[in-house]
DNA sequence: AAAAAGGACTCAG
DNA sequence: CTGAGTCCTTTTT
């Protein structure tokens, strides 16, 4: 229960899970089950748009049995002296520590927290970023012993030399649960390593996201902390303790703006039980999201307009967007910012929004966090306007096409559009450009009629499989194009070659590309482990491999 | 015919 | 150097 481990066994690095893993699990599309490769045009059904919380609190934490792995039985699966069994995390060290490796990678965390938080980073860090080492990251138990390392992250500082090379896959043939993830890491480069790295801290970083996301929508608290009332922070403090397993403060019954104000001394203080400094780093993590949420907020309010001017600067016959959908678009931003960064793998391959941004640090998770449910949404006032449930509309009540036309214009207006809009040049050079591009769901998004905002085109480096990744998780408008055949498996099938083709030749500005050449790059993936062509071969079926597929 | 596979080369970042 | 993009031939579906 609640546990998370990464463990590098020698050549294959095993990442555990608790339970159902699917962090960004969206709901199958709705498709035909008809493997005509003509198919091209073929509508598909409504879709509802997901955010990355929904769906995945419950499974995630859902004392599914199927799922649980205690530490012990983690250790009885692995070969004997294959692995050096490793002491418990608390998770409140595990959000602290991740969130000050991700400040350390981005210094982006506020400067009132470094203290709190850099009392971790260093070991982490040191384990994330150190190859030569194994790293056991085991989210404490619920019922497992507390307090001797309480608050402390830890690396098994095992060599992983020490384990033989494929141990884990050669010694439990068939053993292998739907949550856990080998990579093969015999050819892998120290690069390589390095993008690892990024997965797990990703993998881990969005573990705890959720995990705040589910307890603060389970408690029902405001996200301000400064908002609670004693009941709100009391509420707040029994949930910890009876997650990390500490004893109740008997003496910090105050509401949240008194709790903020006190020094982790304070805390300790107060709680001579112990587990103050944890309860401590554990607000203080929680003040430093919604901050930063809000701050994003405002951002956003005080850019939406500066955005729009922007878009049309860069191409001034598409100004005319938004009036009605600004709403609409900034509820979509957040979900689709959220989205677009639940989707990648790899900080390496992150797209830039339109301010050359990064979404790499545990702010922007937590700056993007939503909540589970619309009830929660109502309380939480991290969405103001309400603006989750205007996403939850849209993929619900709408008609799809509206639904659809929106979240496209949303989504560009958020300048997180998967596909670049054409050039003037493009449009000029080919009649057909766009028009016809935005047809595949059926549904004809016509740029110049609906005032989609055109965008430069994403300056950083793309990589096909993460556009794939991207078209793949968002099936609302991809699903005509390339959609998923099993999830779990990361077997997705090319509904389109031609209309992919066309995508990637779009985003990459090819308009030489067709699925010969696109086709030619999947290839390349085979050597690399990236992607292959399934056991049993399809056409037009490719399979991602762990953990790509996530 | 289209897809798949892979060699060889070029190119941009 | 890497990750495509391009062109090509051969094989498979």
């Amino acid at each position: 229960m609640d546990t998370l481990n990464t463990t590098v066994i020698g050549t294959h690095a095993t990442l555990s899970l608790n339970s159902y893993h699917r962090w960004n699990a969206l709901s199958p599309s709705l498709i035909s089950e008809n493997d005509d490769d003509n198919n091209e045009m073929k509508a598909c059904g409504p879709m509802k748009i997901e955010h990355p919380f929904e769906n995945d609190d419950q499974a995630y934490f859902s004392n599914n049995s199927a799922g649980t792995t205690s530490a012990e039985q983690l250790q009885r699966r692995q070969p004997s002296g294959s692995t050096t069994v490793v002491p418990t995390i608390p998770l409140a060290s595990c959000a602290t520590a991740a969130a000050s490796l991700s400040s350390a990678f981005n210094k982006r965390l506020v400067s009132s927290n470094r203290n709190v938080l850099l009392a971790n980073e260093r070991q982490f860090h040191r384990g994330l970023t150190d190859n030569s080492i194994s790293i056991s990251l085991i989210k404490t138990e619920r019922n497992s012993q507390s307090g001797e390392d309480s608050n402390c992250y830890s690396t098994a500082t095992q060599p992983s030399t020490t384990a033989p090379i494929g141990a884990t896959t050669a010694e439990l043939p068939g053993d292998r649960r739907d949550d856990e993830i080998s990579v093969p890491t015999s050819s892998v480069t120290n690069t390589n390593d390095a993008a690892q790295m990024d997965i797990y801290r990703d993998l881990i970083l969005r573990h705890l996201i959720q995990d705040i996301n589910t307890t603060c929508t389970k408690l029902g608290l405001p996200t301000d902390p400064q908002a609670w009332s004693a009941e709100h922070s009391a509420r707040w403090m029994s949930e910890m303790c009876v997650q990390f397993q500490l004893p109740p403060p008997r003496q910090l019954y105050m509401n949240g703006r008194t709790l903020l104000s006190m020094t982790q001394d304070d805390f300790m203080v107060r709680a001579p039980e112990g587990g103050g400094d944890t309860l401590h780093a554990q607000l203080q993590l929680w003040k430093t999201a919604y901050d930063s949420y809000s701050q994003q907020n405002n951002n956003n309010n005080n850019n939406n307009n500066n955005s729009i001017n922007n878009n049309s600067n860069s191409n001034n016959n598409n100004n005319n967007n938004s009036g009605n959908n600004q709403n609409t678009s900034q509820a979509t931003q957040n979900c689709s910012r959220s989205s677009q960064y639940w989707i990648n793998p790899s900080p390496l391959a992150l797209n830039v929004t339109e301010q050359g941004e990064l979404l790499t640090s545990a702010q922007d998770y937590l700056n993007n966090f939503n909540p589970s449910n619309t009830e929660a949404a109502i309380n939480m006032n991290c969405y103001p306007n309400n603006a989750y449930q205007n996403v939850s509309q849209e993929g619900t009540l709408l008609g799809n096409a509206t639904v659809q036309q929106q979240y496209y214009a949303s989504a560009q207006v958020a300048g997180i559009g998967i596909l670049p809009s054409p050039s003037d040049s493009e449009i000029s050079s080919n009649g057909s450009s766009m028009n016809d591009v935005n047809t595949i769901d059926g549904t004809v998004i016509d740029a110049r009629q609906t005032g989609t905002p055109q965008f430069p085109r994403h300056s950083g480096t793309v990589h096909l499989w993460h556009f794939i990744r991207e078209l793949l998780d968002h099936p609302k408008q991809y699903s005509s194009c390339v959609r998923w055949v099993d999830r779990q498996e990361g077997t997705f099938k090319i509904e389109s070659s031609h209309h992919l083709a066309r995508f990637w030749g779009q985003r990459k500005n090819r308009a030489q590309m067709n699925y010969d050449k696109l086709s030619r790059s999947l290839r390349q993936y085979y050597k690399k482990g990236i992607i292959q062509k399934p056991e049993k071969k399809q056409r037009l079926v490719y399979k991602f491999l762990p953990p790509y597929n996530l």
